[in-house]
DNA sequence: TAAAAATTATGACTAGGTACTAATAGTAAT
DNA sequence: ATTACTATTAGTACCTAGTCATAATTTTTA
């Protein structure tokens, strides 16, 4: 089934993270495209080639030892911020972000950067998340910034705030999520220590 | 370092098995003979080449993880665990899960702890987080030991399964949420024409 | 319809081999 | 000394799974 070049490519990068061990020949049959089609993607979705896939497999289970990988702060590095508004963060995806089968970022970092993010553009002093519903669209890989975005939708009823947060690696929304904040006081009145 | 030829064969076995990266050309050098040498040794040894020896590698710790994640690859620790039915894992809620100020534990500490519980439990060998829609319900404080229970809820159309979690402190739930994750091996076939 | 994007084709080259043949060096037995 | 044998080295053709560059063709879009 012939399908658009996006579909393809999306659909190629799965098949490959699913199964590393496929070589671009096999690819292109499943996909009905020529061979170089295929290294083209590759090219474009910076997928390097099969035994460098394989290697990197192995060595990645290779260093086993090296792995613990805590989350500390991982937090991102807030760019901008306006309180009760709006807020921006960045966060670079490094190795320690990653799943080290497939270097695609762990669901909880990206929830991390909005999550803390949602907590800091809070104007007051005990933010916490009462509930969230969140999306990740599409999957972040290591090397790529996510920039998230936070802005304050509304207060509902009882003492919760309503943040929106999208964050984005090149304009590209890889995740989502409206975050109900729980206050202790209400706007910019509480400064007691 | 010429050695006799049995001398070299076992040295050349362990080197192998201790590095298997390394090419025929490099252990060429370091034995000192030339390149045929060594592969007339492989032979006698039953040592298969370069690109097989990375593969197996890969392989190996491949099917390893093949049933679940590599258990430092999640928060907290996993006590119990029944593929594609449920998973158990504690936390222990320390001074660098908190903010300072109050001693409540961050919300992706929690969500890291489910999330990562949602992904251990999926038998598959890859598994993402789709969304989720999340909610915490009391908050937990440092010295507390978080219980997160996930069960499998079902699958959805698409290859999604969808795992609940709900967490506790002293049979109090202080975290739920609904995830629905990605799952790569469904085998997907029938992509002709 | 022309321009742009996507795809396919082609050739030259690479790493790290296999498989095979052949030549050489050293040693041991007769 | 000749023969037999082992160990080593050399060289060729071929293989896979690519890269890189260039060009031609097809498809899509403005």
């Amino acid at each position: 089934m012939k399908r658009n070049k996006k579909d393809r490519q999306s659909t190629l990068k799965e098949t490959i993270e699913a199964k590393p061990f496929i070589t671009d020949d096999a690819l292109a049959k499943i996909f009905d495209v020529s061979i170089q089609t295929i290294r083209l993607d590759r090219m474009e979705l910076n997928i390097p080639e099969l035994r460098e896939r394989i290697k990197s497999v192995a060595t990645n289970n290779w260093n086993e030892t090296v792995k613990a990988l805590p989350i500390d702060e991982v937090i991102g590095e807030i760019i901008d911020l306006e309180l009760d508004r709006r807020a921006i963060s960045i966060l670079d995806i490094t190795a320690e972000h990653v799943f080290s089968r497939n270097n695609i970022a762990r669901g909880h970092h990206l929830f991390a950067q909005a999550n803390s993010l949602a907590v800091a553009v809070i104007n007051d002093e005990l933010a916490l998340t009462a509930n969230a519903s969140i999306k990740f669209t599409r999957q972040v890989v290591e090397g790529e910034r996510v920039i998230a975005k936070a802005s304050v939708a509304g207060t509902e009823k009882t003492n919760r705030t309503v943040v929106e947060v999208h964050s984005y690696v090149d304009n590209e929304t890889v995740f989502s999520g409206v975050f109900a904040m729980f206050r202790s006081n209400q706007e910019k009145e509480g400064n007691e220590s």
